[in-house]
RNA sequence: GGUCUGUUGGUGAAGCGGUUAACACGCCGCCCUCUCAAGGCGGUAUACACGGGUCCAAACCCCGUACAGACUACCA
């Protein structure tokens, strides 16, 4: 029996692979564009570093004019995870990442479910099987787990391959001879690798990397029917036109097995570019960001923070590409998708999650945004984490906004918002709601001050209709004629002379105002306030002395 | 055990055979200022994991060692 009759005897109703590549066309693509896919198992919700993956990814399709897909990986039917394909789309599109085709959306190059692709990969089971260049393999697990012990007792390499590789020169007929006598089988490849010999393969990110030929009869088919990841991708990737994998850094080991695969089908290979993990600190040790361990792993952690998704892309892109951060900060104005990403920009080594970077980030990027944008966001996000001040910010837009735009359209503005929550967080005093629901605001006042300079000030100046220039004019004026330094020379010459600085002053006009030592321009917030606010807060205030 | 990869000040990170080893954050001082932040000026750091080798010359190339990570499944 030769190897094609084998062939047909085993797969005796499947398509010859030459339909198939008729079927799935060559992509029609300008010169240069790039094909990327996120192909994720379908175990219910993404970590940051998938997130990463498909953020760039996508970035480079979308630079180069190519495209961007979406494959599901769903031949691990024991992983599986009920709903998990919607948990991960949800995780990718609630970050704005959405794909040009793929499952759930359609294309030319489906299914794009690989469990509903078993004809094809069984056609080039069955094309390899005629060449010789797969077999199929009856050992149990028992026995290719008693090798390993052997293997391993003998310090030999683990795996099925040269002599231990039984199955690999059964003939055709003692094959079909064990089918039919019913003994369970696989399909392995018949790898045809010296692993003495070495060669190099230039990765996108990693640049030149060395490694020995494969010479392991991988798993290609397994029993439940469906394939493996590798050979699946190899065969998904070809079909679909990829042109760059780009996937993590955990699949650089089985390169020199996807090498071989993509040499036994006569494909040609697609461009690899194996990005570095998210490493995490813990403790001394530095380890990969874990999804079990760390909180902040968790895409949705950071929707529940309120860190807008805007900089959580910034942040990504500056992990991306080590210079993004340089030109953002040049070009303040422009947007991500005008940055080209670029692989020898890209960090070989790990990198640290770093959310303090991450805070930092998310605090310049609220510095450039509109006050009425942010009004929006955080009103959003109230609605669903925090009700209460949901129903105060519908009930004080305008209010809000002006806040909000105190020190904002600037050449440098302020920048002490984080994230959604910390609206609230640093401005509830401007709310009576809030004001008022303390039984003391000025309880956590420790400091002595001179409350009635503050009174007599309140008393006979007010706001009135001044501009800040005449506003403060008069405060330094009130200050002066008040035992207070008004310039800062006199009072270093001679601090004992005076009751502080015009500055101490106006922190007593601060506390009293907002029960805090630091605030907004003290101007804008007084003005917002208004007099009669002020009054009622002054009145409250002085009880404390 | 095997294969592959990485290791530059407190942190991030340039550098790719000849550099005073950039830069950013941090930290300290001064200036400005109603607070904070921002900004300006100046300063700070015992930074190229260790040991050999090649070379006139090494953070950069080679070989070891240590440490760290990934992989070593009919998981992806």
């Amino acid at each position: 029996m030769t190897n094609e009759e084998f062939a047909n005897y085993l797969f005796p109703n499947v398509q010859d692979v030459s339909y198939y590549e008729n079927k799935y066309k060559k992509r029609n693509l300008k010169e240069g564009a790039i094909v990327t896919r996120y192909a994720p198992s379908p175990t219910g919700s993404i970590h940051m570093g998938n997130l990463f993956q498909a953020f760039i990814s996508k970035q480079y399709a979308r630079q180069s004019g190519g495209i961007f897909f979406l494959r599901v990986e769903d031949t691990d039917q024991k992983r599986e995870v009920e709903n998990g394909i919607e948990g991960i789309v949800k995780d990718v599109e609630s970050f704005g990442i959405n794909f040009d085709e793929g499952y759930g959306i359609g294309g030319e190059y489906g299914p794009y479910l690989q469990s509903e692709r078993g004809d094809i990969y069984a056609a080039y089971v069955k094309y390899l099987v005629a060449k010789g260049l797969a077999y199929p393999c009856f050992c149990s697990s028992s026995e290719i787990d008693e090798n390993r012990t052997i293997q391993e007792s003998t310090k030999e390499r683990i795996g099925y391959y040269g002599r231990w590789a039984t199955c690999r020169d059964l003939t055709p007929d003692t094959a079909k001879e064990k089918i039919e006598a019913g003994n369970p089988y696989i399909f392995r490849m018949k790898s045809r690798g010296d692993f003495n010999k070495k060669h190099v393969y230039h990765d996108a990110i990693k640049g030149d990397l060395e490694y020995p030929e494969n010479d392991m009869d991988n798993v290609i088919l397994k029993s439940d029917g469906l394939p493996t990841y590798h050979f699946a991708h190899a065969i998904d990737d070809h079909l679909m036109g990829t042109t760059h994998v780009i996937r993590g850094d955990e699949w650089v080991s089985s390169l020199p097995v996807h090498l071989e695969l993509f040499d036994l089908l006569g494909f040609k290979t697609p461009q690899y570019a194996h990005l570095a993990p998210l490493l995490k600190k813990d403790g001394d040790v530095v380890r990969k960001l874990s999804k079990r361990k760390d909180p902040e792993a968790s895409v949705r952690y950071y929707h529940e923070l309120g860190i807008p998704v805007d900089a959580i892309k910034l942040y990504l892109s500056t992990v991306g590409n080590t210079n993004f951060e340089e030109w953002y900060l040049a070009n303040p104005d422009k947007n991500i998708t005008d940055f080209t990403f670029q692989f020898d920009k890209m960090s070989v080594g790990g990198t640290m999650f770093d959310l303090a970077k991450l805070e930092n980030i998310s605090k310049v990027y609220f510095s450039v945004q509109k006050a009425d944008k942010i009004y929006d966001e955080v009103l959003n996000y109230s609605k669903q984490y925090d009700l209460e001040f949901a129903n105060i910010l519908e009930h004080n837009k305008d209010y809000t906004i002006s806040l909000l735009n105190i020190e904002r359209e600037i050449e440098r503005p302020r920048k002490d918002i984080g994230a959604y929550p910390s609206v609230r967080k640093e401005f509830w005093y401007m709310y009576d709601e809030l004001f008022n629901k303390e039984a003391n605001p000025y309880q956590d006042i420790a400091k002595n001050y001179q409350y009635d300079d503050l009174i007599t000030y309140m008393n006979t100046i007010y706001l009135s209709t001044d501009t800040e220039e005449e506003w403060f004019g008069k405060v330094k004026d009130f200050a002066g004629t008040h035992g207070y330094a008004i310039n800062r020379k006199d009072y270093k010459a001679d601090p004992s002379s005076f009751k502080g600085q015009v500055s101490d002053f106006c922190e007593l006009i601060r506390v009293m105002a907002t029960t805090k030592t630091i605030s907004p321009n003290l101007y804008d917030i007084l003005k917002l306030l208004g007099n009669d606010r002020l009054k009622k807060r002054l009145e409250l205030f002085a009880r404390q002395k």
